[in-house]
DNA sequence: AATCGATTTCCTGTATACATCTTGAATTCT
DNA sequence: AGAATTCAAGATGTATACAGGAAATCGATT
């Protein structure tokens, strides 16, 4: 989850992968728009091995798609495949959260959950909150999905997770800093906290179904957040994710 | 979805890929083993940089596990981890189900399906059901999950679908051919082909929610159907896929 | 006899050269 | 003038050579 692996010692693939990626999110790289080896060897400065898998890696991370007769392009977005992936990803942690509580997740297992959410909680106290706290939510609220995933205790279901969450716009707190310059910000932020704590009371009491509708329910806390945030469109500087959207946002 | 292209004509990479696969679900690669290129090289007679290609692809296929220092292994999975991801595409295709019935599927595109399901009727209404019906019934019954899976609208839905499916033991036609040797073979079929009707009932009324449990429960036919062949073991050739199993089956 | 260390071997990561196919443009024919 | 065909340029698919590193084996020392 964590990229930054040091800059020096890592592979060429991986390095390519990484300024490619950056390249796409940025904007830099139009959707649609085609994307050559040899253009890719010219703007990482590494070989066509390396590039080629990185190509592909980016491919099955959901950013390129593959040309029928070769090559790669960056894959378009519609508002509504956007829309589709945040409720994908609340589904899959909703099965996740179910897994959990059916399992019965052991005291000692929530204990880092709980850690988390006292965390989350001490900052959404704050009346006005800070740029900087925003960031920590942010690093937090992360946190928190990922041990709530882990919790299902399947491994396929985490791994389904991770991939659903890899697209930038579908993770979890993708549009979390959007929130930062609305005025509703805090009000969603404990709503949001309102859900985590309610999710670990349901894991807690063996409330699969409870546990399952209120992940699925938070998830579209993430659409309301994008709506509001396309709405008023002052801030999209925010949301980088959203330059793979098509006929969108910019210009 | 099929794998008759002609064997000639096709990239090396492909090649590798699918006899790579084989080999794996064959069970000629035991699960743990690590596989190096050089091997691979060996087996499928095409040079290391089609055989890389190959070894990524089939990771993110899911049936490798890449191995920190490099290299790769052939993955392991728990009985555990079957019914999970079985359940996992039951949820998946819930969800799928439940967008088809929300978003109104058109007449027109629910056509092929409701003539996919009459094929199917016609299959189940014969009482000693051949084992060529059985191979008819794989066919349709991936058609017919295929097609529903498309009517969600939802490229990023149908995405993570083929992918979960992507697991051999996961894809909604697995278990079916183990059936045919069951005495409850033809009740299975039944009840499958029931939720079928079902599914579609309440896609073309609209109802969402009856939509996406039916598919959930549907799932849950496959878990059924895997429990009882491995209770039974007499026919445990019929499931290729199980060679993935840790600490099972034969020997 | 066991453990530590050094050497050797094999494996992966990377770069590049070559062949084939696609694509686009220019020219020619209708 | 428009369309079709051919040719050229570039891009991808494939093979292989080279370098760096990991792991296993063998030997030496305690």
């Amino acid at each position: 989850m964590s990229e930054r692996e040091s800059e020096r010692s890592v592979s060429q693939t991986v390095r390519a992968q990484m300024a490619l990626r950056d390249l796409i999110l940025s904007g830099s790289l139009r959707p649609g728009e085609r994307i050559s080896e040899l253009q890719a060897v010219e703007i990482t400065s590494v070989s066509r091995t390396p590039v080629r898998l990185a190509l592909v890696r980016l491919e099955d991370e959901g950013l390129l798609q593959a040309i029928p007769s070769g090559g790669f392009m960056v894959k378009a977005f519609s508002e509504r495949d956007i829309l589709d992936s945040i409720e994908l990803r609340g589904t899959l942690e909703g099965l996740a959260a179910r897994f959990a509580a059916e399992r019965g997740a052991s005291a000692r297992s929530l204990e880092p959950l709980k850690e988390c959410l006292a965390d989350l909680d001490q900052l959404v106290r704050q009346d006005p909150i800070s740029v900087e706290a925003f960031s920590a939510y942010v690093t937090l609220n992360a946190r928190f999905h990922a041990l709530l995933t882990e919790l299902s205790g399947s491994a396929p279901v985490i791994r389904q997770i991770d991939r659903a969450s890899a697209m930038p716009f579908a993770s979890p707190s993708a549009f979390v800093m959007a929130q930062s310059a609305l005025p509703e910000a805090h009000n969603i932020l404990l709503i949001g906290q309102e859900h985590h704590r309610i999710v670990v009371d349901a894991i807690e009491n063996r409330e699969g179904a409870r546990a399952e509708a209120i992940m699925r329910e938070h998830a579209r806390l993430a659409v309301r957040n994008l709506r509001l945030a396309l709405r008023n469109r002052n801030h999209l500087d925010l949301l980088p994710a959203l330059a793979l959207l098509t006929s969108a946002t910019s210009d």
